[in-house]
DNA sequence: ATCGGCTGTGACAACGTTGTCACGCTACTC
DNA sequence: GAGTAGCGTGACAACGTTGTCACAGCCGAT
């Protein structure tokens, strides 16, 4: 491999001056320079981040450190926005994936992998939006939580907003005139499902209805084997033969709205002309294939991943958990009835 | 930060001794060793990569180059399996994704960086099996290409067996007697839709059937946008009146399964009783949702990734291109009429 | 003419590790 | 009892880079 000093004998000069012109430094000559980036050019010579890092002990290295992410479609999303701030501030991701079957240790074992590296900071990505133990000796470097939260630790933490998302996809419902509207919520074991549901109290409150008249029903439950079951066709038959059945739905998850679009098929409905539709998650396998196209409140995780790195190289951020609003993808399947 | 000689000096030896211990020399006393170990384990001393990639000129790392991977969904067990591998291997992986609006100068960029940190290797992966464009720069260094192919260079490959899997399906429903088998193709510029439909005639010839009397529509065409439009309601009303509607139908698309599943809620028939679905790519998310439960058949994209990684790591892969059978998820939409 | 400061350059040490070589000690062979 | 082999250990150099310091040459101010 071809070294500083090898630059320096073809530019004919000294290794110091090579190592001045790689780093900008302004006092060179002109002459100099040019002769020296000549050299660089003509050797193909590459800086050798190893020793860079043992001279700076900065590896511009940052750990990326995903429980299970990839696991989860689109959850990569928040990998593809950190990365994307971290190219952005000239920095590489030094990823290790752990999986579900994956026990403690082995989580030990990665974060000492990275520290091995020097890692400058270190991003710890959940795969769905919950709270997570982390072993304290996390907190020996600069570390975001990303999708997720520690009770345990005082780490800074994003997550997304799952009650103001709740709260402004019932809005958009209540603004097309809907004012019976059912909530097929999701997993009640999942720690968005009851800030989704207090979202969605929030907006019928705010626009003077009475929550509890309005329905909402469990219609994903977890199986004992770790499974989720979704039970979305019953409920639609129980909301049906309701006294006042709802002209509007709002689906805790797409997959949720996936099952109603069926249901409905076979009702012989139309989401968005017989029945109004709005979801969560977006999930573009999903949303990107559904017709008529679903209106759905998109999870942040792009954003996230961004801001997430952001936080981490700019800010010094402080610990406490951040919320990040959901956009809005804006379908057809939310019009008036 | 503690170095190997803070360790030497607590545990009364030279520093070259605990260096040994570190590397699992054996010719150490097992007293001496176990003074070294205690020191490490007192002082929390970690090695330092950086030194020990200037001495060995090793690095252990591997450069993950994804090509817009993450984008699609569930692509990203590529990256799982590749991770999986290198941990079994002792290698961590360091990632960069080139997003889709990024030019070729970002891609050789990010080359240049991987290089700079010495990776001892290198993993391409497409989000979608393709025809690559590489840089030929990348032959400086063992490297895989994963999900793609390149005509350009001469790497080692892996990439989905579409043929085979479209043959595999197919004879799912020849299996369970049906004869008349519609397939609906996906976007005809996708590399993957000339194999598949040539799968499908494997079986069908295989079968004894003659091809050209079953119905391969197009259901999936690209729009001048870079969006994909989808026509499987048009497609599905063109099949029933057809003088013998098929009993069957072969989706080229999980997506287009999906579709299908609404045409056919929206008639009142259910896949699986009134007509044979099977389908292709086991994308989680609308696999997982569909009822009654799709049968498709799995892309191998976290095998790939696996198989990837080991190739890189264990055998000298020799270029060309290698196929990678996809698994059959079975679910009750294959089932007899 | 002398001095002080600035500019461009180079010599040298240091970072933390591993490879090479050599040393002293023990145990075995003849 | 001398020679030899092997084992455990340490001294030292080297990897490629950057930080510190020094020096030579030039300029303008005194």
């Amino acid at each position: 491999m071809v070294s500083i000093k090898d630059v320096a004998r073809h530019a004919e000069t000294s290794f110091k001056t090579v190592s001045r012109v790689i780093n900008g430094d302004t006092r060179v000559r002109p002459a100099t320079r040019e002769r020296v980036n000549e050299a660089i050019q003509a050797l193909g010579y590459r800086p050798h981040s190893g020793a860079r890092m043992m001279r700076s002990a900065r590896s511009n290295i940052i750990g990326f450190l995903s429980d299970r992410v990839t696991t989860q479609p689109h959850s990569g999303d928040i990998l593809r926005g950190a990365q994307q701030m971290a190219d952005a501030h000239g920095r590489l991701l030094l990823l290790f994936n752990i999986d579900a079957e994956a026990g403690d240790e082995h989580r030990r074992r990665a974060f000492e992998l990275l520290m091995e590296q020097r890692v400058d900071g270190l991003l710890y990505a959940c795969d769905y939006h919950r709270d997570v133990e982390l072993p304290p000796e996390m907190q020996q470097l600069p570390a975001v939580l990303v999708n997720g939260f520690s009770t345990t630790t005082a780490l800074p933490a994003l997550v997304p907003d799952e009650r103001l998302a709740a709260q402004q996809a019932t809005r958009l419902l209540l603004a097309e005139g809907h004012r019976h509207i059912a909530f097929l919520a999701p997993n009640p074991r999942s720690v968005a499902t009851p800030l989704r549901t207090a979202g969605f109290h929030d907006a019928l409150i705010e626009a003077g209805l009475e929550p509890s008249s309005q329905a909402i029903i469990t219609a994903c439950v977890g199986t004992p084997g770790g499974e989720e079951e979704y039970r979305v066709e019953s409920a639609l038959a129980q909301l049906m033969s309701a006294a006042t059945p709802p002209t509007a739905i709002l689906c805790g998850q797409d997959r949720i709205a996936l099952q109603l679009y069926l249901a409905l098929a076979r009702r012989g409905l139309t989401p968005g002309r017989d029945l109004a539709v709005v979801s969560f998650d977006d999930q573009q396998p999903i949303s990107g294939a559904l017709t008529p196209s679903l209106t759905t409140m998109a999870l942040p995780h792009l954003e996230m991943g961004r801001q997430a790195m952001t936080l981490l190289l700019e800010g010094d951020p402080p610990p406490g958990t951040l919320t990040i609003p959901f956009s809005t993808t804006l379908g057809c399947s939310h019009r008036r009835v």
